[in-house]
DNA sequence: ATTCTCTTTAGAAGAATTATAAACTATTGA
DNA sequence: TCAATAGTTTATAATTCTTCTAAAGAGAAT
């Protein structure tokens, strides 16, 4: 019942809500992720953060965990980089900076971006997202 | 000197530019990317085109000729799918239609489009590009 | 022609991701 | 409580895309 109850519990309902159960891997991979704030991870760099904080967990759960969380909508997948997945766990309309030196990411609202000038889509289709990566480099 | 030959020296001129020897598997390469308009592949599919189109190139050629190309400022990659590179034709500033469905690309002109709200670029950093893809999935 | 440099390529290697199937664990309900 | 059940984890193999290696081949220069 002391402060640190709160986010057990607070994830212990997402997991509830996603019809998965809260084992020992999913709350700490879920700890990591979603105690944090905004945070931007491929399965690699949360494995090594899990590992290097003491859970026990395999990098193939990692890469389940990862999915299931976004197919049960607490992350999202952002391409930015053709050579690695990350998933965010920003789920609200946003867009990215992206570091391509370091492949770091950070956010951009989506409140405050418009876009103009975009043609209808292609007959038959539905627009399914827009995603805008602004890519940027260190200067010098 | 029949209207053939136009094609050929146009490609023949771009790798001279490039500072690139005009051989065999990088003249069919250009052909086929640059002689039928805008065009985006992946290496497994101007691969399997160039093959099918009797011309005698390994796989690995082609990525190396994609990349060539690309630094010689002829392609551009465009980063939509996490699992596969796309080089694009069309190296003017422009932004796409992804169908998430079937891989396929298409372009919507830079010049109409228009961003506004976008942040400035992180302190020390300078924007390279703003690339945004707009994901459609076929109606119903 | 000879030589030099660049290019191609088969095959190995690397990296990210997914699949498999056996061991493990949470949940259920007797 | 305690099986029985269904869901989960994981070591390991497999897959896919891409890059590397090093030897053979081909264009350019003399
Ligand atoms: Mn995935
Ligand atoms: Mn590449
Ligand atoms: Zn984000
Ligand atoms: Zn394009």
């Amino acid at each position: 019942m002391d402060t640190n109850d709160r986010p057990y519990s607070q994830i212990l309902a997402r997991l509830r809500d996603a019809g998965l159960r809260p084992t020992r891997q999913r709350l700490a991979l879920g700890r990591l992720l979603f105690e944090a704030g905004d945070r931007h991870v491929t399965a690699e760099s949360l494995h090594e953060q899990a590992v290097s904080a003491g859970a026990s967990v395999s990098l193939a759960t990692v890469y389940n965990t990862l999915h299931q969380f976004t197919k049960a909508g607490l992350l999202r997948e952002v391409v930015v980089d053709s050579a690695r997945t990350y998933f965010d766990t920003n789920t609200s309309d946003h867009h990215h900076f992206f570091h391509e030196e370091d492949g770091s990411l950070s956010d951009i609202s989506g409140h405050a971006i418009e876009v103009t000038g975009l043609p209808e889509a292609p007959a038959g289709t539905d627009v399914a997202r827009v995603d805008i990566v602004v890519r940027v480099r260190s200067s010098r």
